[in-house]
DNA sequence: GAGCGGGTTTTGAACGTTCAAATCACGCAG
DNA sequence: CTGCGTGATTTGAACGTTCAAAACCCGCTC
């Protein structure tokens, strides 16, 4: 209980002195071991150990003229319809370490995301590049940083500079194709699809989803109606009726998003229709609604994403092999009860239609 | 477009050697303006201003033996019922500059909140505090932050040392009062309840918003059943339907987060209760659930919470002023659509009993 | 016995900032 | 004219680390 151990942390002088080497010698058993004699090695690491000693980041960054970080903003994330961006970020930070950076997140009161953010935090040295995590069409911040010279990678392409490589996104026509794929396994006859209209968010992202869906039903012969819905609760419950008319008992929806297939749970239940028996759903995105609603979903690779977006930031800050392409991640699917035939799960206790016996 | 503008940065060196001082006189200018002649301050903040100077914060913090930086971790987070903790997490980040400070979340692959990844972090001086962000009880963080000395201040209260009061945290009582009063206000007759059971999932919260509910309902005569159920929405719905058996249309129902809320619309749509007009139901969070699913809800104070937090943590760094006490603040509630009693919202869209006409 | 070479270790310098102390300029009293 | 005080500015030093170069040790060769 030594409550002082707060007090003054080990430098590499008092490792030094401890072990009755220079300074220079210490750092070499942290950072090049092979140019050390092995029992000084061994006598160094064990001082190291008991002083507890680790090289200061404030100091190593003044050096090697490194801030070891990377920015992220927080604002866009906000009130974003998806909690994806939670997820997204939580990997990023357990990869971080593994590329010897941290990260750095940051937000304006305001809504927009303001260049000014980003040109102060690398003005203060306080980040070495930039994670952009939800770029769209007519993004300024890609070309700003660009120009500017600020590495930077992406979750998500780069719309508006096509010749940009330094991104990594989920393949979304791969994703819809294993919910096909997953549905017509399953004997799900007709599969409808429930997507996002033209343009909306981001028009590429929303096109390979739907493409994935068309090709794939297409080839099995399951390709059922579609229709489109703003990312928004009721207008996918208002939409999903419509697409519910078209389709009978044993039929499915793949959707653009788990929202979007919560939607279609709505819809369905107003209907009487079981989800699963008499309806699959199947949801994209892998987000928190899907895993409390029980949907089966095409769960997005986030770990992957971080790891890829990180490796880019990290080859362009050391100059190193650049990686010259864009990078698309194949999502997975995670099967739940709705798109279980034999078992009914009670996804909203439905209203009783008369008298019904149950213990 | 100069694309190279990130090669080298203004230093303090760069701007003395422009407005032909020394760097001494420029580090007053930004920080002691006071000690500066009119004219040369003036001279200095041109150049700062032109050649775009902002001091390194790793030099800074080497110089203060400070990183200027709070740990977060996000582990806890992860998998977590609430998606509060993402909105508390923007806030904080918001906050952040106002107090000189930065975030540096970190996160381990593990499950647990291993003490190891904090020690790490100050070892390397990449922080100097952190915000514990769901304390529990049986949480072993806070007493050995403590005892190492280590600086931070909790989202929540710390259960297990009643006498720290480096925290902030919402009055629960105060937020079911003020959803009972509203639900009075509005007409709503009798106020059930729908919380966790005692233990869950941090007995102290789930008790102060029973006891809110309990204290002012019954003091306005409109104390109705209450019931309890785990955080999770089908066993929200199953707890809500057995509640609902001792209601009428026209009462209402306070629950002690969102997600209950949710399961509380899910039974009374199952008994063809509109919402709002048949049953008035108020969540407890604020969180995206709420305002996905349209619901009232006691919106929790997450700015306020961050800013008294962060406050907590400077103050212990600066040795200054120490406000002795931990913070309760008030939240305040949103309204919305599910304590509406005059317009019914399409929650879930219900089958049609039997045909009806509307066009 | 001096010189060489390779392995090991040490010394000097620099990264950018700020505190503490020294220096400088200047007006004014003795 | 000298000395003093005050306000403005500069110089030296230090924070902890790592690169580059110098120094050291030791066995070996000529």
């Amino acid at each position: 209980m030594s409550r002082a151990s707060a007090a003054r942390r080990a430098t590499i002088n008092d490792v030094a002195q401890a072990a009755a080497v220079s300074r220079q010698t210490v750092s070499n058993v942290l950072n090049r071991p092979h140019l050390v004699r092995a029992q000084t090695l061994e006598r160094v690491r064990l001082e190291v150990e008991r002083l507890g000693y680790r090289p200061s980041q404030a100091a190593q960054g003044m050096r090697s003229q490194r801030a070891g970080a990377v920015g992220i903003e927080l604002n866009a994330v906000h009130r974003g319809a998806s909690d994806v961006a939670q997820l997204f970020l939580t990997e990023l930070t357990v990869a971080a370490p593994r590329f010897d950076v941290h990260l750095v997140p940051f937000a304006d009161a305001g809504t927009f995301p303001a260049v000014d953010g980003y040109r102060d935090m690398v003005r203060r040295r306080l980040v070495d590049a930039f994670v952009l995590s939800d770029t769209h069409v007519g993004d300024t911040r890609p070309g700003w940083l660009l120009d500017s010279g600020i590495p930077f990678a992406a979750f998500g392409r780069i719309y508006d500079q096509p010749d940009l490589t330094c991104w990594a996104d989920v393949d979304g026509a791969a994703g819809t194709t294993q919910a096909v794929e997953h549905l017509h396994a399953r004997g799900y006859r007709t599969v409808a699809y429930l997507g996002w209209p033209h343009g909306q968010p981001a028009s590429a992202v929303a096109d390979a989803r739907r493409e994935g869906w068309r090709r794939t039903a297409g080839s099995l012969g399951t390709l059922g109606p579609e229709s489109a819905c703003e990312q928004d609760l009721a207008d996918a419950a208002l939409a999903a009726g419509a697409l519910l008319d078209q389709l009978q008992p044993g039929d499915a929806v793949v959707c653009a998003s788990d929202l979007l297939a919560l939607g279609v749970v709505y819809a369905a239940s107003a209907r009487r229709w079981r989800i699963g028996p008499d309806l699959g759903v199947v949801g994209f995105d892998g987000s928190l609604t899907a895993s409390r609603h029980a949907l089966t979903t095409v769960q997005q690779p986030l770990a992957d994403i971080a790891a890829a977006v990180l490796r880019r930031i990290t080859d362009q800050l050391t100059g190193g092999a650049d990686d010259p392409s864009g990078q698309l991640l194949v999502p997975t699917l995670t099967p739940g009860p709705s798109t279980d035939r034999s078992t009914a799960t009670a996804y909203i206790p439905l209203p009783a239609p008369e008298q019904d016996h149950r213990r």
